[in-house]
DNA sequence: TATGAATGAGAGTTCATTCAT
DNA sequence: AATGAATGAACTCTCATTCAT
């Protein structure tokens, strides 16, 4: 009973390979449009191939969500890093903030995991390095340029995107122009300098740890809610 | 095999009435606990009744959890009506949020409803009210005394509550203190007139019914995403 | 999520009890035929229920499985008291004896029980008052009279009524007349003083707690290999 | 789609004899360890080949379980004619037991066989040139010695080995010394004459070919039992 | 010939909903 | 009217066996 390979770098065969992607295509279309409730035999099915051939290539369902959404993130990460190089530092947020929006926008999958808190635990770890690097580097030059309210931290952005990202996920946005650019725009000016502090403080590094989402569905059902 | 009634308000047996409130009691608790996949069977075992009886007042697990919902809503309303007889504009337009928030906290079933578009048509139908009657009327008082920008509107909220509200549910709940005040804040932040107006434009009244949300989950299986 | 109640003694309505029975029933058929592999519904049909009907009764495919185990358990301790009160102490042993091996003659669920393990945790405490009660009474009134070898004990018997058990479930049953008899008078033989010490010892009270079986299939896979 | 060669003689090329070998050693280790029920994937991964590789050598799971038992069979009938040529008839059957049940003693693949029937027909067809010839021999020499009773036979062992079998695979294995050894003696006690004839007879020859055991699991479900 | 991959046929379990008392 | 009981349709995951390279 090893555990089936997942992302090991080892060489597929092809047509192994072309299933492999098949199954990941499928799931972000199905978990995509239906939300990580989706049944892996509809993905299945959707890929063309039989229920047990996705567990040959994903020890379960969960594994093949994750595929899926390090897909997603891997791009969101790309974005990160791009708009670090971006010189404006507002620009530069403004833009990564836009794209990675727009990468969200209605994947009821991806949405599941910012907002219903589906592997909560796998999902920090990957937002911690987005959010503690070139998130907060755009913030802190945004300060240091004075654009940027002194009392935020790019930790604010742990709750910031996956907030904003439920703009796009509404309905509005089939009827609306740009609903989730309009609502950024709301958001980043309250984010520029205004004499008044916010109430509260940020986020700590370590609270980002544990305090990313914690509802729970699906396979992670009721965790007791975390201490702090 | 009559059609059951469902909210008919025919009068009840006392014993019937007191059943009936006992369900949506206990749909609350399990309901905002556990979120609406919660099943009927644990909602009525709380309720100290049989399933069966649930359903003899209550068409399906939908009506229960629109009967719930309901109620949680009508506080909504009330708060929105009580924040209309502020006098400083911002401000009876902050309470009636940071209400309306609070009520939403933690409360599961509520953010099912408001995010992961459970029951998204008839959601509409209770949101128009408030959005269109007592919430405009704070923004357009904003307006006319300067202090909330031009270019938003009443159906702007129809977002930013649903938005806001996610934050209420995240684990961050837990360890900073009064994060959804902080974020509210930010947006209140924003919504103070600048200079620079928005991109896009609010929603309008008609877009309102049809627009506010359209994710669907357990019953509702896969609407196709609405046109306009 | 409550266990559902299974052997509590709550009155059940007639037709819940005769199916509950007809369960119990089907499984005996079902087990005794099969052993405790067969299916929950192969079981179900055979009971004419639904599979789900039998999860009603039965928290799961194990409990149902205990609950038709129990009710043969149950009888195998009355021949155990009945025999207790037979006068002389060899012949008392042997009906015990004979009378459980023809209870266990053929009846593959129970031979599951007894020699692959199933449930050893439970069947344990089946056994203990078994061998530490009326079984060690016959053997010790038997050394007392000088019938039985004074190096054996009761605990002895928790390895060879499995051991004879196996007897009984062999192919010979249906060819030779009286094949449980025939071995069972030969280990009996063995059982008379002849000078000769047998080598070993045998299992303490403790150790019945732990020893009486140690195979696990089905739930129990692979338990680690008890320590002493 | 020729019908896949099994055990025939053919000459194998070198690497094709060397995996089959493999697979046999593994069967050993894997079967004698967890049951004939383990998977052939695991089987052949501890081979370090291929599951359809397992299917060019054996037709089934089946096969590569007789290729297994084969091996461990021969040597039982190694030592019955090793023990032959003890001259003490009745030290030659002692140490015949105690070596085949050794070899029994915690291999429950080994078990299933002898226990749980599985692939009854086969073993019977095994068991009979052990039993009708050295295993009589020792019985009929030890009569003709006088130390063994006169009412048994060959035969019997293939009841009594079986349940003798069964005892090295208890728990009790973990915590007392030697129980095979103790419940062999006593069994041999038993075997001494006593002049109380046992009841029954012995299974006769022809009976053995059908005798011996009938219980079948997994693949084997549910042979009608034989009739005499 | 050997392999990686693919598959169909379950098995256990759950839940919204309906039936019978 | 209320209950306890029953059900069918899913859903996740497993495994012996076959296919394609």
């Amino acid at each position: 009973m090893e555990p089936r390979a997942a992302a090991e770098p080892r060489r597929l065969r092809a047509d192994a390979a072309r299933n492999r992607q098949r199954l990941i295509d499928a799931a972000e279309e199905v978990f995509a449009a239906r939300g990580l409730d989706a049944t892996l035999d509809d993905i299945a099915r959707h890929a063309g191939v039989n229920v047990a051939t996705a567990y040959r290539h994903f020890a379960n369902k969960h594994e093949l969500a994750r595929a899926y959404l390090q897909e997603t993130l891997d791009r969101a990460v790309a974005m990160a890093e791009e708009a670090a190089r971006v010189d404006d530092p507002m620009a530069g947020l403004a833009q990564f903030l836009e794209q990675a929006l727009e990468l969200m926008a209605a994947n009821r999958g991806l949405f599941d995991m910012l907002i219903n808190g589906y592997d909560a635990e796998w999902f920090k770890d990957q937002m911690q390095g987005l959010i503690t690097g070139p998130i907060r580097h755009l913030v802190v030059r945004g300060q240091q340029a004075g654009v940027i309210r002194p009392d935020v931290d790019g930790t604010d952005f742990a709750v910031l995107l996956p907030m904003l990202s439920s703009v796009s996920d509404r309905g509005v946005v089939a009827c609306v122009p740009e609903p989730t650019r309009r609502y950024l725009a709301l958001v980043l000016a309250g984010l520029r300098p205004d004499g008044t502090p916010l109430p509260g403080r940020p986020p700590t590094d370590a609270e980002l740890r544990t305090a990313v989402t914690h509802k729970a569905r699906g396979q992670h059902r009721d965790p007791p809610p975390e201490q702090c």
